[in-house]
DNA sequence: GAGGATTATGAATTTGTCTCACATTGGCGA
DNA sequence: TCGCCAATGTGAGACAAATTCATAATCCTC
């Protein structure tokens, strides 16, 4: 047996019309033609939808019920029509959000808010858990929009500026580096370093000072937050590199030093990856907008 | 637009084979038959349902609120079908009953709870406010059973006997009519008699006594339920004219007499009226034989 | 019981969906 | 990077289903 959508509508339209005929007039069609579909859906349904003793025609127990069935479904049909509808004219869509920047939770949460109040429709969320093969994931739609440092040339994604920021140093004022002018790399031999637990060639401090340098640190240990690593770093349990925005409330502390890694900084961008096709959506134009005003209110601490 | 069902089904086969040729497979057709679906449905739909970036193409962002409705809506349909198995099969049906009958409320709902649990897909109910009315409403099938002491003789209506009782007088043992063998219309001038309140027509006492000898009574009052009628009755507010097993419990009662309708007490019989058709039905027959059970439980008190 | 309104029916037509055959594309290993 | 395999797309024709037109049958009302 085979329901159909028209059906349902069918079955509601002679029902709130009050008769067939009425019904096919509501619906645009001849009253043959929906003489037909009554006797083509009785017929599959194997009863008597409606009761043909009286004249304008009446449902029965069996077309009552499935009446019902079309008071739930038809609402939920014309919505998703109605949210394509919104889809194509930009209104809605989604923006689900990976970070390959761990620090960037915190920078994050506040544009978001903000967009979620300019663009209730749109289906915000952050992916967390797949930031490893975040561009394929891109790609292949899984995900819409990657927080990236590393602007890898794929073809069909756009990588969108940020903001720039240096990874810097920052150590407990007790630690012996606090006198040193930068940081480089050969200053980390003696040192525990504190990272985020992702694998190194995600990490500032890896990829740009002591992999090239083929350092060792003495020891490292990983800590997820942000602030539990300036805590450990404020007890002198370990150093950490990070971006420098980010110890906008640490730099004012007498516990704490920044430095940069010298002697030439490495200045580093971030970036929204995008897929092309999606740049130019009007809601992902102002996330990314809300996003660097963000950045820069940030910087500025 | 025109979102089908086979559309919902199509996307959700497809999510869950991983791909389109799978999902043909398990359709039972072709790959270029839901080839061609999908293009039809995006064409619609004014944008793409599926990702073909990579190989096994999978569902957009689009295509997953597509899949969303997908898995809430064909439960439904596909429940509503078995219902309809199960409606042709006869385990399922409507059961909506009318009472001409006030006093039978009491009696009616031992009999449903019993038939609830016997025929627990049928869908029962008491629909009260169209009394007057009924046996059209039957015939156009917007209720399935009558309780009726009326057997007109409808074309097409099956009248099922239940039982046979005496309307009896009742009144408080202080009221002088408690010294009479029998009551007869001439006895009820002087009393006001509490009734149901209901047209006259459908009243024992009016149809059988009073109305055929043209009697007015004193006075008339009236109450909804049968408890409240006797209550009256026995604090001498007035008298009232009722089934014979309705009084079951007051007639041990020293505060109460009960007098046959005389001197030729009048016998009269209780129908359930259903539409021809519906009378072979499992469940209806079923309910027909529970009731008669019911009924001379109740007879005996 | 005549007339208007309502539904049913049959044949022809239109529309839509499927299959078949083959082209195209992307993924993946040599 | 070439070429193969698997997956998807395309076009034409076959077939099925829905619709229309014309008209018949039915019910309801006055």
């Amino acid at each position: 047996m085979y329901i159909e959508i028209r059906h349902l509508r069918t079955i509601r339209a002679i029902h709130t019309a009050g008769g067939l005929a009425r019904a096919a007039e509501m619906m645009n069609m001849t009253q043959s033609a929906l003489s037909h579909q009554v006797a083509g859906l009785e017929d599959q349904a194997g009863m008597e939808l409606f009761v043909r003793r009286s004249k304008p025609m009446r449902l029965s127990a069996a077309g009552f019920r499935m009446l019902k069935l079309a008071d739930r479904i038809l609402p939920e049909i014309d919505a998703l029509e109605e949210e394509f509808i919104a889809l194509r004219s930009g209104k809605s869509g989604r923006l689900h959000i990976t970070l390959e920047c761990h620090a960037c939770y915190d920078w994050l949460f506040p544009v978001l808010e903000m967009f979620r109040r300019a663009w209730p429709e749109v289906d915000v969320d952050i992916r967390a858990g797949l930031a490893f093969d975040a561009m394929p994931a891109l790609n292949r739609e899984e995900i819409d929009l990657v927080i990236t440092s590393d602007p890898g040339s794929q073809n069909g994604v756009t990588f969108n500026p940020l903001f720039d920021y240096h990874p810097t140093f920052v150590a407990s004022s007790q630690n012996p580096l606090a006198a040193k002018e930068f940081i480089q790399a050969e200053d980390f031999r003696d040192q525990v370093v504190i990272t985020y637990p992702v694998s190194r060639d995600r990490l500032d401090l890896f990829t740009e000072v002591l992999t090239p340098a083929k350092v060792e640190p003495r020891g490292h240990r990983t800590a997820e937050l942000t602030a539990v690593i300036l805590m450990l770093v404020g007890s002198n349990r370990g150093v950490a590199v990070l971006p420098d925005w980010v110890m906008r409330e640490v730099r004012s502390s007498s516990d704490y030093v920044t430095r940069p890694l010298g002697p030439d900084p490495v200045l580093k961008r971030m970036y929204a990856a995008t897929r092309e096709e999606d740049s130019t959506r009007p809601y992902m134009a102002h996330f990314l907008r809300l996003a660097r005003i963000e950045a820069v209110r940030l910087q500025r601490g």
